[in-house]
DNA sequence: GTGGGATGGGCAA
DNA sequence: TGCCCCTCCCACA
């Protein structure tokens, strides 16, 4: 389920085990057996966040210390795996396991896991947008890309070198809590507005790192108020999103209804976000 | 057991 | 824009 939060929840769960340690690498599967060779008996240096990236630091013992890093996006299908030591038999298609003295890390089915150089790291970081949370990253930066272009909000959302982490649900429900509509230009956003998309995208996804999977519904966000709060037990009480895949809105009670933004359907409440 | 999706993204047309 | 890849998991036979 690896949208932003699933990235800097993994980074903040894997570095209490890893960070400091020399590894053990294998690949499993074989798919990376050059590159598992390589970082065989590093020691981690750091693990950094990023959008949906992740990069690991490595220095390697031999070789003087050499640097290494190594550049992991889950994509769709990718997971880890966690467990102590001893670990259990690699389940499915491990592409990656990194073993210490008590933990062990399984990579599985992730779009990219390569060993990359300062300078491809560099350009990845450079083609990606601000990172609603990585500290010190600010709205203004969301505001500069999203002022030229009448390209719809709910495409740029998804655009990667506009705001880094967002995937389809999250899109969804960032506008949603903004009372948005997805198909509106960009450039016709008031300074507020966009403002108002980055306190939410930033409220939402600490959610989702927080409790470890997407939950928009009942987060607090300054400014913004709760759909549906006080209303009665009862339908949709369970629900841990509004708008992405749901039935009705928990605002109207309207349909929800959805439209092809950026190559994937975007869901939106036509009345409430007109 | 099988088939179809899935919260991504790069590529060719 | 539509395809294809990656892998897992669920609904359905």
């Amino acid at each position: 389920m690896p949208e932003g939060h699933t990235i800097h929840r993994a980074a903040q769960d894997q570095r209490p085990s890893l960070v400091g340690e020399v590894v053990r690498a294998s690949s499993p599967q074989g798919r990376f057996e050059a590159g598992a060779k390589a970082l065989d008996q590093a020691r981690l240096d750091g693990i950094d966040a990023r959008g949906k990236h992740l990069f690991y630091r490595f220095t390697t013992r031999r070789g003087r210390g050499r640097p290494i890093v190594l550049h992991v996006h889950l994509g769709l299908a990718g997971r880890f795996r966690s467990f102590k030591v001893p670990p259990p038999p690699p389940r499915g298609a491990v592409r990656l396991r990194l073993v210490t003295s008590s933990r062990v890390l399984d990579l599985s089915g992730p779009l990219v896991c390569e060993l990359v150089s300062d300078e491809a790291r560099e350009a990845v970081l450079d083609r990606l947008g601000p990172d609603p949370l990585v500290p010190n990253q600010r709205a203004s930066a969301l505001a500069a890309r999203l002022g030229r272009t009448k390209i719809a909000i709910g495409a740029m959302l998804l655009d990667q070198s506009v705001i880094a982490g967002v995937g389809n649900v999250y899109r969804a429900e960032i506008l949603y809590l903004a009372r948005i509509d997805p198909r509106r230009p960009s450039s016709s956003l008031l300074p507020d507005e966009v403002r108002q998309l980055w306190v939410i995208a930033r409220a939402l996804l600490r959610a989702g790192v927080e409790v470890g999977r997407i939950v928009t519904v009942d987060v607090a966000i300054p400014g913004i108020e709760r759909p549906g709060a006080g209303a009665p037990a009862g339908r949709g009480r369970h629900r841990r999103v509004y708008a992405y895949k749901q039935p009705y809105c928990r605002r109207c009670g309207g349909l929800i209804d959805h439209v092809k933004l950026g190559g994937r359907p975007c869901y939106f409440c036509p009345r409430c976000q007109a």
